[in-house]
DNA sequence: CTTGGAATTGAACGCCCGTTCGGTTTATGC
DNA sequence: GCATAAACCGAACGGGCGTTCAATTCCAAG
């Protein structure tokens, strides 16, 4: 029969899926096996089948989960307005989402080369589209004459490469809040496309 | 007896260490097995330990030749003078070096979970000294008040990431020419610490 | 041509891998 | 308390792993 909510798929796979997430952002999807997986959530190795086809399905779902999130989650957060302010937006925005998930972050800008060609072809859509927003805002602040951006993609990608970066050095309790580095990154940024100081 | 130069642990040492090196970067340290490796160079497995005493070592001397080819490399390069120019030189310099050497620059950013306790703290040293290179210009651009940094540290890591970034997405033959890309970067570069154009 | 060390093979060692599956436990709806 | 299906165990499968080692091939120096 149905299990009523609350029954133990709905509380183990999310378990499973935390536990693996956290074993390969720190050993990588290939150093870490099945049993290991499983050991972690306290059942054998053959129980994890219930909750997964396979390795490789699990980690594309990871992954998946994690720009799907990452793209709703600027919907939510795009404020729009004048391309500038939308630029400091995004700059905030994208340090806080990936300081909150390191683990999904590492998973999924790490492992895209343990990824069979169907699942890479998925993951990578969903990478283009999350790059699609700041070439939007950095095309439509071109052309509003608020920045100079010299090529709209490659601006982009240095943005994103800059702000991801944070996720290797940024630990809480250190030096600087994480709001002090929203700050820092935001004024860099805006300089980075030649828009001046607010 | 002692072979001539020319012999065979001359020539098969160097390949050993340029197949590893290129399958640790496609496919990740922990996915790529000894006897692949020694099926590319077109040698027994076992005859790989004649050149090489374990496959973690192999790993860690990949990775310490890097960094320590870079940090030469960069006391080659670098032009001093005022910092605004070094700053230029230094982003240039990072993505030429870096370009060339695009396996290599896999292998070091990204199997630092793969290392053992003993060579991590061996690389870690490493790149510490690596990226005290930006942030020593930073410091006297600041210093010298041709810049506006609000984090020495913070920048330093933030330029590092930018220029890195490079590699994910250039390909030659592609929109952009390696100049172009230098560049555009150097011009980003100064943008973020508020260093007027040219 | 002999010699001796470098280079290499190929089998073997013990261990772990992802996945499957028959059988057993568990717990709920009736 | 019984039926039932989900949850789980534990052994097994075929295969690959890093590494070792005795035996063999290779080849320049003498």
């Amino acid at each position: 029969m149905a299990r009523p909510s609350g029954s133990q798929a709905e509380v183990t796979g999310p378990r499973v899926r935390a536990a693996a997430e956290r074993l390969f952002a720190r050993h990588g999807y290939a150093a870490v096996s099945m049993r290991r997986i499983a050991a972690e959530v306290g059942i054998g190795a053959g129980a994890l089948y219930h909750y997964i086809p396979d390795k490789q399905t699990l980690l594309v779902d990871l992954m998946a989960a994690h720009l799907e999130e990452l793209l709703a989650a600027w919907r939510a957060a795009d404020p729009g307005g004048d391309p500038v302010s939308r630029l400091e937006a995004f700059a905030r925005f994208h340090i806080r989402f990936h300081l909150d998930r390191t683990d999904a972050v590492t998973v999924a800008y790490g492992e895209l080369r343990s990824l069979e060609p169907d699942g890479h072809a998925r993951i990578e859509t969903l990478r283009r589209a999350y790059e699609a927003v700041p070439e939007g805002i950095l095309t439509d602040g071109a052309v509003a004459g608020a920045m100079r951006v010299a090529d709209v993609r490659l601006a982009g990608m240095a943005l994103i490469a800059m702000l991801t970066g944070v996720n290797t050095w940024y630990r809480d309790g250190g030096r600087l809040t994480r709001t002090d580095v929203e700050t820092i990154h935001a004024d860099m940024a805006r300089g980075m496309v030649g828009a001046g100081p607010p």
